[in-house]
DNA sequence: CATCAAGGCCAC
DNA sequence: GTGGCCTTGATG
C-alpha cells in the first residue's frame, strides 16, 4: 500500500513543500501501513526592516573613513557605548549551553501550534511512558501536526511513535523541516539584518542580479507561524498536488521571483563541487594584496564532497596542502561565471574597493574598526580574538533570544553566540585557525580579500532592493563566498528545486520502510504473534505487560536501530564520513537522547531545565542530575559537527536520527553515560558487522 | 626588509 | 572573557 501526498507551496516570499508518504505493506486485514513520513521544506523570505537600514546607511560618515588606519592606535570607547550596553544589556549565553540547533524540543509555552507541540513532547513521553507503563497512546494522524520549532533555527525533526488513525496505525517518521535561512545554516548564519551598513554601500554599484541576499526582520517569525500553523492540507489544496511519494518525484518548485530561493541557495553551497564550480585560478585582488591570494587556490572550503574529510579538521593546520577555492565577493553574478578574473575585476569595476578602503570599513561583524584580515575577512581585532578564543577553546555558546541577537560594538559581549554566529556568516574561517597554534607565516587556507558576507551582500543591498535579493543574499553571505554554484545563470538560481542532498536524502526513504520479510521475521522472533510487527501496530495497547512485551519493544527497537544506522550510512555525506567519525556522531547523538529523555522524565525540574526555546541545561544542572558526562559528550558532539563542517542537511538527517532515536529508547535500559542495550548494536551496525 | 596574518600576553 | 598590543615567521 501506498498513498502520498506532496504539496508545494509557493506564496509570498516562503516556499513550502510538504511530502507526506506512507507506505509500507499493508497487514492481511489492510489496516495499517508501517511508516509514512513527511517532509516540510519551508522556506521565509521576509523583508528585512528597511527602515532601519536606511537609517544606519544613512548615519555613516563615509568622509570619516578616509583616514589611514592605524592598527596600533587604541580604541577609545565613548561612555556613550557603555551606557548604550547597559541599557541594552540582556541575559549573557551560558559556556556549555546547547545551541538551539542542538536542542530540538521546544517546550515553549508561546508557540503557536500549541497543539503540535504538545503532541510532539506527548508522543515522546508517550513513547517513554509506554516503556514503563506499557501502554501507547494513540493520537491521530492531522499532517498539519508537521510543525516546527519556535526558533527557527531549529531543525525541527519529529518523530513520533506508532500512531493510530481509526483503524489505520501508521508508523510515523516525520521530518519537519522548516528552512529559512537561519535554520537551514545551523551555525554558519548570522541574521542579516543585525549586518552594519557599510560605507561601501554608497561606491558599489550592484546589480540585482548579481545579489541574492536578504535580510530577515521582525516579520520572520510571523511568516513562520503561519507555515507552522499552516495545514499540510491546505497546501495540498492549494496546489492541488497529490501522488508522488518521494520528494523525487515532486514536481519542480514553482518558481516565483519571490522566493528564489531559498532553497536553491541553500544547497548550491553544497554542490559547488560541482562542475559548474569547477575551482578556478585565484586571482589577485590588488597587486597590494596578491600574496594573499597567491596561496589561495581552489577547492571548496565548505563542501560535501568527500573534500570534506571528518580527517580533517578546519582548524588549520600549519600548512596544509588544502587549497581553497577563491572567495567572491559576489559569487551569484552571471558576469562573473566566465570569468577568471571576475574577483578582481568586481571589486574594482563594480565597487571600486581598495584594501585600505576595505580597512578603513567598519567590522562586518560588530562595526568597530577593522584591524586587518583575520580568519578570512576583514575584521576589527576584538572579533578577530573573539573567533580565536572560540575556536580555539571549544567554545559553545548558545544564544537566548532565539539567535537573532544584534551585534554591535555596544552588544557584542552579550551574546557570544550570536557574535560567534556572526563571524562564521560573514566568512571567518574555521581552518583559519592553526592546530598548532605556531605563530607567523602565511596561512594557506582560503584566503582572498573580499568584501565579508555582511559587506559583500547583506548590507550592501540597498534596502529597497526586493526582498528576495536580500533573502538569497543572507544565504549566499552565510556559505561565505564562492559558495555558490557559478555555472548557474542568474534565472535558474532563482528558480527554488529540490536541494540535492535533500532529494538524496529522500531517496533512501526507502529505508525507513519495512518489507514484508522483515515484517515476517520481526513477527517470528516476537514473543506473540499480535505483539508484533511494530506491536501490531494497529493496537500497541500491549496490556499484556510483560517482560515479553518489553522484550518487544526491544526487538522493534533493535530493528529501528538497524535502519536507522543503514539509514545513516546511506546518506550522501554520513556515509563519506570515516567510521570513527560515523561512531562520534551516532554515539553522541545517542547522549543527547539520554539526555533528552531525562528532562522528559522528570529528572530535572520545571524552570529548571527547559529543553529547547528555553535555558537548556546548564553544566552544574547537569551536575545535580548526574548528566554531565553526557553534557560533555554532546558538546562534542556539537563541536565534532562543526569541525566537521557537517552541514544543515547533515544535521538534519542526525537529528532525525536522534529523534527517532529517543523515541525507540529505553530510557529504563539505559545507563546515564549514554550506552545501553542497543549500543552494541550499533556499533556492529556502524562497523557492518550486520 | 617590509608586510601581515597568525598566536600570545596581559591589563581590565 | 575581552580586547589591545606584541611577537612570530612565511612570503615577496
Amino acid at each position: 500500500m501506498s498513498s502520498e501526498g506532496e504539496a508545494v507551496k509557493v506564496e509570498g516570499g516562503h516556499i513550502s513543500v510538504t511530502t507526506i508518504s506512507m507506505s509500507g505493506p499493508e497487514s492481511s486485514n489492510g489496516q495499517f501501513s508501517y511508516s509514512s513520513s513527511g517532509v516540510r521544506i519551508s522556506v521565509s523570505s521576509e523583508p528585512q526592516d528597511e527602515d532601519s537600514t536606511d537609517a544606519e546607511i544613512s548615519k555613516i560618515d563615509f568622509t570619516q573613513h578616509q583616514y589611514e588606519v592605524n592598527m596600533r592606535n587604541k580604541k577609545k570607547r565613548s561612555s556613550g557605548q557603555c551606557d548604550q550596553a547597559k541599557e541594552q544589556e540582556r541575559p549573557m549565553s551560558w559556556e556549555g549551553e546547547l545551541s538551539d540547533s542542538e536542542m530540538v524540543i521546544d517546550t515553549s509555552t508561546n508557540n503557536v501550534d500549541e497543539n503540535s507541540s504538545s503532541l510532539d513532547l506527548q508522543s515522546s513521553r508517550d513513547s517513554i511512558d509506554t516503556l514503563r507503563n506499557v501502554s501507547i497512546k494513540t493520537e491521530p494522524l492531522k499532517t498539519e501536526l508537521f510543525h516546527t520549532m519556535e526558533d527557527q533555527r531549529v531543525l525541527d525533526l519529529k518523530y513520533t511513535v506508532p500512531l493510530q488513525s481509526h483503524q489505520r496505525s501508521l508508523s510515523m517518521n516525520r521530518i519537519s523541516v522548516l528552512t529559512d535561512s537561519n535554520s537551514l545554516l545551523a551555525r554558519r548564519p548570522s541574521s542579516p539584518s543585525h549586518y552594519d551598513a557599510h560605507p561601501e554601500v554608497q561606491n558599489l554599484t550592484i546589480k540585482k542580479e548579481q545579489l541574492s541576499g536578504g535580510y530577515y526582520g521582525p516579520e520572520r517569525q510571523s511568516t513562520v507561524r503561519e507555515l507552522k500553523s499552516e495545514p499540510t492540507s491546505s497546501v495540498d489544496k492549494l496546489l492541488g498536488l497529490h501522488g508522488s511519494p518521494l520528494m523525487g518525484r515532486l514536481p519542480r518548485v514553482q518558481s516565483s521571483a519571490s522566493t528564489d530561493s531559498a532553497v536553491h541557495s541553500m544547497y548550491t553551497h553544497s554542490v559547488y563541487s560541482s562542475p559548474s564550480a569547477s575551482p578556478r585560478p585565484s586571482r589577485h585582488y590588488t597587486p597590494s594584496l596578491s600574496r594573499n591570494n597567491s596561496d589561495a587556490s581552489h577547492s571548496s572550503c565548505y563542501s560535501y564532497s568527500s573534500e570534506f574529510s571528518p580527517t580533517h579538521s578546519p582548524v588549520q593546520s600549519r600548512h596544509p596542502h588544502v587549497v581553497y577555492r577563491e572567495a567572491a565577493v559576489f559569487p551569484a553574478s552571471p558576469a562573473h561565471d566566465e570569468d577568471a578574473d571576475g574577483t578582481d575585476d568586481r571589486l574594482h569595476h563594480h565597487q571600486g574597493i581598495s584594501r585600505q578602503q576595505l580597512i578603513n570599513s567598519p567590522c562586518p561583524i560588530c562595526g568597530d574598526k577593522i584591524s586587518g584580515f583575520h580568519y578570512g575577512i576583514f575584521s576589527c581585532e576584538s572579533c578577530k580574538g573573539f573567533f580565536k578564543r572560540t575556536v580555539q577553546n571549544r567554545k559553545n555558546y548558545m544564544c537566548l533570544r532565539g539567535g537573532n541577537c544584534p551585534v554591535t560594538v555596544a552588544t557584542r559581549k552579550k551574546c557570544p553566540a550570536c557574535r560567534f554566529d556572526k563571524c562564521l556568516g560573514c566568512g571567518m574561517k574555521l581552518e583559519a585557525i592553526r592546530e598548532d597554534r605556531t605563530r607567523g607565516g602565511r596561512s594557506t587556507y582560503q584566503c582572498s580579500y573580499t568584501l565579508s558576507g555582511a559587506a559583500s551582500t547583506g548590507s550592501l543591498l540597498s534596502a529597497h532592493a526586493p526582498a528576495t535579493l536580500r533573502h538569497a543574499s543572507s544565504l549566499t553571505c552565510v556559505n561565505g563566498p564562492g559558495s555558490y554554484n557559478r555555472g548557474e545563470s542568474s534565472n535558474s538560481r532563482l528558480t527554488p528545486d529540490i536541494p540535492p542532498l535533500l532529494q538524496e536524502i529522500m531517496d533512501v526513504e526507502h529505508l525507513w520502510q519495512y518489507n514484508e520479510s522483515e515484517l515476517s521475521r520481526m513477527s517470528k522472533s516476537s514473543s506473540s504473534p499480535s505483539a508484533n510487527p511494530l506491536l501490531a501496530a494497529s493496537g500497541i495497547t500491549a496490556q499484556n505487560s510483560s517482560a515479553d512485551f518489553l522484550a518487544d519493544l526491544c526487538n522493534i527497537a533493535d530493528h529501528r536501530l538497524y535502519k536507522i544506522v543503514k539509514w545513516c550510512k546511506s546518506l550522501p555525506l554520513f556515509k563519506n564520513i570515516s567510521i570513527d567519525d560515523q561512531i562520534c556522531l551516532l554515539i553522541n547523538s545517542w547522549c543527547e537522547l539520554l539526555v533528552l529523555s531525562c528532562c522528559y522524565r522528570g529528572v530535572s525540574t520545571p524552570g529548571e531545565v527547559r529543553v529547547g526555546g528555553g535555558r537548556g541545561i546548564t553544566l552544574q544542572q547537569s551536575a545535580k542530575y548526574g548528566l554531565t558526562p553526557c553534557i560533555e559528550r554532546m558538546l562534542s558532539f556539537t563541536d565534532h559537527l562543526r569541525r566537521l563542517r557537517v552541514d544543515r542537511y547533515e544535521y538534519v538527517a542526525l537529528k532525525f536520527f536522534m529523534q527517532v532515536g529517543k523515541e525507540m529508547l529505553n530510557p529504563a535500559n539505559k545507563s546515564k553515560d549514554g550506552e545501553g542495550p542497543s549500543f552494541n548494536l550499533l556499533m556492529e551496525l556502524l562497523r557492518g558487522d550486520h
